[in-house]
DNA sequence: CGGTGGCTGTCGAGAACCTGTCGGACTGCT
DNA sequence: AGCAGTCCGACAGGTTCTCGACAGCCACCG
C-alpha cells in the first residue's frame, strides 16, 4: 500500500540535540516503514540536509550553537521547500513559534507523544502534497475516524471523545488488527517520560467502550480485550 | 474540482526581496494548488515572468536595484497584461500605489495576513478572467459568505461583522469542514509577525458565535469547539 | 485639533470539562 | 476457592473555554 501517494520510502531528519530523543522519533519512523536519520547539532543537520534530502524534518528549537531558527533560516535560504515540525519547550520560545503553522509547518510542545508527532507528519505530509490530497480515514467494521474533520462515527451515530480517548482510538484502529500491550498504548499515545503507571490505559478503554457501545451496538465490544496481553479493534467475528 | 472555472494550475510568480515572504507566500499558494516560483530581484522577475508566464503576480514595491514600478514599467511594455497585486510599507508609497491598482490589479499593506493576500489574489484572478466571471460564494448550512459584496447571510437575516470577524468566519468557512486549530488560525488570519500569545481568537469566535446566534439560531452553535483542538463549522447533526 | 464611536486585544473570573488516582467489584483461569 | 488481571464508579485537581469589562487605538467628523 502506497502512503500519501507516494511509492518510495518517507525520508526524515530528526534534529534535536538530546539523542535519546533524536533516536526515539527515529525508531518509531523506521518502524512506519520511513527512513530516517538523526543530528544533534544544527551544522550536522545542515549537512545531512544536503546528503539526504528528506522530505520531511523534525527540527528541535533549543539547540546549541547555531538554533533551531537559524537551521530553519539556512535551510530556506539554500532554497528547500522541505516542510518542517517543530520541537519546543512549554515555556520557552512559544511565543516565537507563532506563525510557523502559516507555510505548512507545525509545531509540538515537548515533552509529546509520539503518535500524535507520527499523526502530524502525516497530515504535513499529505498536504505538502498538494491540492488534491485525500482526507485521512481510519475504519474498521462500522467505526470510522477522519482525521481532518475529527468526526468519529460508530454507524450513523456520531460521538464525542476527549483529546486522550481520540488519540487512544486512533492509535488502535491505526494498529487494528494487531493486538497492543498496555504499555504499547502507553508508551506511544502518552507523552514520554510519562510516570504514572497506573491503569490509565484501562480506564481510557473503558470510557471509550462505554460511548462506543452506548451508541447502539449490541454484540461483542469494539475495543477486544485480549487476556494477558492488551487490547484490539477488530471486525465483529474477526 | 476547477477553481475559478479554469483547468490547469493557476501559475503564481512572488516577487520579494525579503526570501522568507516570497517562499511564505509561495508556499501558501502551493497548498491552494497553484504553481509557484519566487524572485528576489527586479531582474530575475523579468526574466521569470518571461519564461515561467504566470497568470498573476505578487510584487513588492521595495526592490533593491530595479524597483517594483519598474519591473511593472518593464511588464507592461513587453505586452503582459498579468495582473499584479502589490506589497508596500504602510508608510511607503501608498499614494504612488494608488493610481497602480485600475487595472484591475490590488495592493496589499505589508505585514500582511496571509488570508487575505491569498483572498486578494482569488479576487483579482476572478476578475480578469472576464466579464463572465463568477460570484464567489461561500456556504454551510443555511450560512452564506458573498465574498464580492461581502454579505454574510444566516438564513435571511443579514449579518454586520467587524473585518477581523469576516476574516475568521471566512477562514473557518474555507477549510470547513476540517478542524483547525487556534495557532493555524491565528497564523493565517493575523498579520505575519503578530505577537499576541492570548486568546484573541477565542474572542473572536465568541463574539462572532454571538452574531450567529442572535440570528435566530437555536440548536447547536455554527461554529463548534473540538476541544484540545479548535474549532469547526460543520452543518448541523453532519 | 479635540471629540466620538467603533474595533481589537488584555485581563480575569467563572464554568465546563478532562484526567489520573483510589479502591472495590468482577472475571476467567487454574 | 484463590489469584492475577480487568473493569469502572467516584472524586479532586487541573486545564481549557467562554465571555464580561475595560483601555488603547484609529478613523472619521465637526
Amino acid at each position: 500500500m502506497t502512503q500519501y501517494g507516494r511509492v518510495e520510502k518517507v525520508r526524515l531528519l530528526v534534529v534535536d540535540d538530546d539523542p535519546p530523543i533524536a533516536d526515539l522519533v527515529a525508531t518509531v519512523a523506521r518502524y512506519e516503514g520511513w527512513d530516517a536519520v538523526t543530528a544533534n547539532t544544527g551544522e550536522e543537520a545542515l549537512r545531512l540536509a544536503g546528503e539526504f534530502h528528506p522530505d520531511i524534518v523534525v527540527l528541535d528549537l533549543m539547540l546549541p550553537g547555531v538554533d533551531g531558527f537559524g537551521v530553519l533560516d539556512r535551510l530556506r535560504r539554500s532554497g528547500t521547500m522541505v516542510p518542517v515540525v517543530f520541537l519546543t519547550a512549554r515555556d520557552g520560545v512559544a511565543d516565537r513559534v507563532a506563525g510557523l503553522t502559516r507555510g505548512g509547518d507545525d509545531y509540538l510542545v515537548k515533552p509529546f507523544a509520539v503518535e500524535e508527532l507520527m499523526a502530524r507528519l502525516r497530515t504535513v505530509l499529505r498536504r505538502s502534497a498538494g491540492p488534491n490530497f485525500q482526507r485521512s480515514v481510519l475504519r474498521v467494521g462500522d467505526l470510522s475516524m477522519d482525521e481532518d474533520t475529527h468526526e468519529v462515527r460508530h454507524g450513523e451515530k456520531l460521538l464525542t471523545l476527549t483529546p486522550t480517548e481520540y488519540e487512544v482510538l486512533r492509535f488502535l484502529l491505526r494498529k487494528s488488527p494487531t493486538v497492543m500491550t498496555k504499555a504499547q498504548i502507553l508508551d506511544h499515545v502518552w507523552e514520554y517520560g510519562f510516570g504514572g503507571r497506573s491503569n490509565v490505559v484501562e480506564l481510557v478503554v473503558s470510557r471509550l467502550r462505554r460511548k462506543l457501545d452506548d451508541a447502539g451496538d449490541t454484540g461483542a465490544p469494539l475495543i477486544q480485550t485480549v487476556r494477558g496481553f492488551g487490547y484490539v479493534i477488530r471486525q465483529a467475528g474477526g
